[in-house]
Order: structure tokens, then C-alpha cells, then sequence
DNA sequence: AGGGGTACCTGCGGGC
DNA sequence: TGCCCGCAGGTACCCC
């Protein structure tokens, strides 16, 4: 599930509740072992417990909190982790993993129906395998069509392939590069290094475009509901989906049929005819 | 380098 | 109704 615009709602929402409040408590469930591996659940409470979070910044998907005693929690969320803050204990049952409490006696809750997140408790930043080897955050003001083109001259893989690969550009998933592509009038299928220089400039200018106003829209939930924010509110941004899960239909541009393929074990979708 | 596959988990919806 | 299959927003790792 979350991509970019989905981890950023995370941020902005849960800043204001967790920031510079000491830490009274946390606990790890059961089937939440593994999220916190290879730290045991001992060391997470002695590091956490009488400390506060200082900041709390995003860089592609993942999400860095800077402890005050120097130490880091670098979470992913992979595809179903969200949060919730409540203010009263939560349930040992469903998917609750962890929560951390805080002097107000409010709980940030994390939940991971399909396991797959992780939490990184580490001394230093820089040792970081998992952020050392990003590319610039797809939202970084540095990115310019000069700088897109050179790093996609590179390689000759397909540029859908390239908006997902995380160290040339971070933070775009699946539902993103589709939406991009689509705006930008590119066949997934084309070389990066193919692209014209117009194509560059099109294709940041809707990355840009499409990740900012997703994040105007709280993030995209697809029809399982699996990304739900904060506040339990539902992500708008699926309203404005012109191509992803929308094979069969029309297309809103031209009305020819939106079509969806498998490249590498995951689904394309794009309109034949506006990406030829 | 890039292509393809698998694995990690759980839940949902479609087809029979 | 009930079961089996394919599918899902992500990433790491393996072999060719």
C-alpha cells in the first residue's frame, strides 16, 4: 500500500502527537517480533522508555525518528503498515504489532495485516543499508529535467521499471509510476535512455504534479481499504486515477481501453492509444 | 546491468 | 455453500 503521498500523510499526521513527549511505555505483540528483528523487544523498551522522539522526517517510503538519546527508528511500511493513536491501551487481537506510550497517555499504535513491515532501531543513520542505498527523494526540490535525464541515460531498462527502482528515484510505487507515465504520454515499455529530453521534462514536472496532489488528497485507498489514515479517513486520490485498476475501461482522454499486463510479476496499466 | 523467479504474509473476491 | 486460485500498494535475494 503506501507509497510516497501515503507515508507523508502518516508524518504530518502523527508529528504533532508524538514529537518531544517522553516515551512511559512500549510493547511489542506477539506477531510483531519479526517486525522489530533483529533488535529484541528488551533493547527496543530500554532505548525508547524515558527517551522522546525529537523528529520525524520521510525520505522515500521510509520513515526516520530521531530519538534524544542519538539513537534512530527507521520504519518501512512495506504494503498494509499504518498507524493509529488512540487513547486507550489497544487490543491484544488483529493485526495490532506494537504500541509506544507516551507521558499524555496517548498510544501510537502500529498495524500490519500482512507482516511485512520493518522498524530498524540503529546508533547511527549513516550505517543504514536500507537508506544508504536510496536515490533522491522523488519530491526533493533538487531533482531538475537535467538531472532526471542524466541518471535515466544510465540505464537501459524500461523506464516503468527505473520510477520503481528505488535507488534512482525514491518513493514512487506501483500506483504512482503508472499515473505518471500515463500523464506524460510514455509507454511503460520504453528505454530510459530513449527518452527525449521533452519526455524528461514531462514526465518530472507529472511525477511532481502526481505525488504532491496525491498528498493534497490524503493518498490513494483502493477498494480493500487497506490504507486508512490516521483519523480513519479514506485516501481521495483514488477518484482521480486515470489508468491504475482500471483495466477494461475506458480511458478518460481518448476512450480507448485501458490495458494491464504483467512486467516482472507486477500489473501495467496503461492506455494503447494516449501511450503508444 | 538487467531479466526473471521466489519468498516473506494475510485477506479478499471470482469461478466452479 | 465451500474450496481453490489468483491477486495486492514492497523489497531482498537468487540464478542466468
Amino acid at each position: 500500500m503506501p507509497e510516497l503521498p501515503e507515508v507523508e500523510t502518516f508524518a504530518r499526521q502523527i508529528k504533532p502527537q508524538v514529537l518531544n513527549k517522553k516515551i512511559v511505555d512500549f510493547n511489542v505483540f506477539e506477531k510483531g517480533q519479526r517486525l522489530i528483528a533483529p533488535t529484541s523487544s528488551d533493547e527496543f523498551r530500554n532505548r525508547l522508555i524515558g527517551s522522546r522522539f525529537l523528529s520525524l522526517n520521510r525520505h522515500g517510503k521510509f520513515l526516520i525518528l530521531d530519538l534524544d538519546n542519538s539513537w534512530q527508528i527507521i520504519a518501512h511500511l512495506r504494503m498494509s503498515g499504518r498507524f493509529t493513536i488512540t487513547k486507550a491501551k489497544p487490543d491484544k487481537h488483529v493485526h495490532n504489532r506494537l504500541y509506544v506510550k507516551f507521558e499524555d497517555s496517548t498510544y501510537l499504535n502500529f498495524i500490519d495485516t500482512r507482516r511485512f513491515a520493518t522498524f530498524h532501531l540503529i546508533a547511527d543513520i549513516k550505517n543504514s543499508q536500507s537508506l544508504n542505498r536510496l536515490g533522491l527523494d522523488a519530491l526533493s526540490g533538487d531533482w531538475t529535467q537535467i538531472r532526471l535525464c542524466s541518471v535515466l541515460q544510465r540505464h537501459s531498462k524500461s523506464i516503468y521499471k527505473c520510477l520503481l527502482d528505488q535507488s534512482i528515484i525514491s518513493g514512487i510505487g506501483n500506483i504512482y509510476a503508472n499515473e505518471a507515465l500515463f500523464l506524460s504520454k510514455i509507454n511503460p515499455d520504453t528505454a530510459a535512455q530513449a527518452l527525449s529530453q521533452a519526455s524528461c521534462a514531462r514526465l518530472l514536472k507529472n511525477i511532481i504534479y502526481i505525488l504532491s496532489t496525491a498528498i493534497n488528497f490524503k493518498g490513494t485507498t483502493l477498494l480493500d481499504n487497506s490504507y486508512i489514515d490516521i483519523d480513519g479517513g479514506t485516501g481521495e486520490f483514488s477518484k482521480l486515477l486515470n489508468v491504475y485498476a482500471r483495466a477494461n475501461k475506458q480511458c478518460k482522454v481518448c476512450g480507448a481501453i485501458i490495458k494491464r499486463k504483467k512486467v516482472s510479476g507486477r500489473s501495467v496499466f496503461y492506455c494503447p492509444k494516449c501511450q503508444h
